[in-house]
DNA sequence: TAGATGTATTGACATTTATCGATGAATCGC
DNA sequence: GCGATTCATCGATAAATGTCAATACATCTA
C-alpha cells in the first residue's frame, strides 16, 4: 500500500511540528507543512466557516446550515470544507443524509504554538 | 487620491480585530482582514524568513543575510519581505545601505489570539 | 422501486501568486 | 564625481486557487 493516507496532512501535533517561530528557524519540510495549514486559513470564506463551526454551542454544525451564512454556492462551500478537513482543522461525521462538522482543537493549538515567539507558551 | 494607503493593513491589534474563533463567528470584514494576514503566513519561504528573523538573537536580521538560507533570488526574497511587512508581521529599519528586519510580536500575538477556542486565552 | 434531498465531484474559467531576469534608486568608499 | 554594493520595482510567465453550473453519489421516504 503505497498511499493509503485519506488525510494527506497529519495533525501537526502528531508530526511533532514545530518549535515556536521565535525559537528555531524552520527547516524546509516543516515550513511546507506549516504553510499548507496556514493556507487553509488564508481565505475569508474558510475563516467564516471555521468560526461558525468552532463557535457552535453544540460543537457541531450541519453542512446544510453553512451554505447560507457565507453566501456561496453549495459546491463552493463543500470545496472549502474539504480544504479545512484536509488541513486537519475540522472533522466530519456523517449522520444519515447529513454531514456534521466540528473543529479540531489540537490542530488550532498547534498553530497557535508555532506563532509564539518564546518557548514558554504553555502546552 | 483614492488609495493613498502605504500600509494597506493596520495591525489587527489596532483594528480591535477579532474575538477568538471559538467565541464569535467572524463578520465578512474581519474575515477579509484576517485572511490577508494568514495569507502572508501561507508560504513556506515567508515562514522560513519570518522564523529566521524572529529567532535572531539580536532581534534583527539584515536582508542581505536572508537570501542565502531560503535559496531564492534577491527579487523573490524582497517580494516576500514586502508581503510580510504589509501584513504587519515584520518591520524594517534602514541602516545605510542595509535594511534590517525585525518581527512584530503584537501582530503575531493577535493572530494567536484569534486561533483560540476559548475566551480565556490571555490578553 | 421511484422520487426527493443533502453532499461531493467534475469541468471550465477568471483571478491571484510565486518566481526570476533586467532595471532603477539609494548609499558607501575611494 | 565614480564605481561598487544593497535593496526595491517592473515585466513576463507558469502554476495555484476560488467560483459556479452540471452532474454524480448516497440516503431517506413513500
Amino acid at each position: 500500500m503505497p498511499a493509503p493516507s485519506p488525510s494527506p496532512l497529519p495533525l501537526l501535533v502528531d508530526a511533532d511540528c514545530c518549535a515556536p517561530l521565535g525559537v528555531d528557524p524552520l527547516d524546509d519540510g516543516s515550513a511546507q507543512q506549516l504553510a499548507q495549514a496556514f493556507k487553509a486559513l488564508a481565505d475569508p470564506v474558510r475563516l467564516r466557516l471555521l468560526s461558525i463551526i468552532a463557535a457552535a454551542p453544540t460543537g457541531e454544525v450541519c453542512a446544510c446550515d453553512l451554505t447560507g451564512p457565507v453566501a456561496k454556492s453549495q459546491p463552493t462551500v463543500s470545496h472549502h470544507l474539504k480544504v479545512l478537513r484536509e488541513a486537519g482543522l475540522v472533522a466530519s461525521r456523517k449522520h444519515g443524509t447529513w454531514v456534521h462538522y466540528r473543529a479540531v482543537p489540537e490542530q488550532l493549538a498547534a498553530l497557535r504554538h508555532v506563532l509564539a515567539l518564546d518557548p514558554v507558551s504553555g502546552p
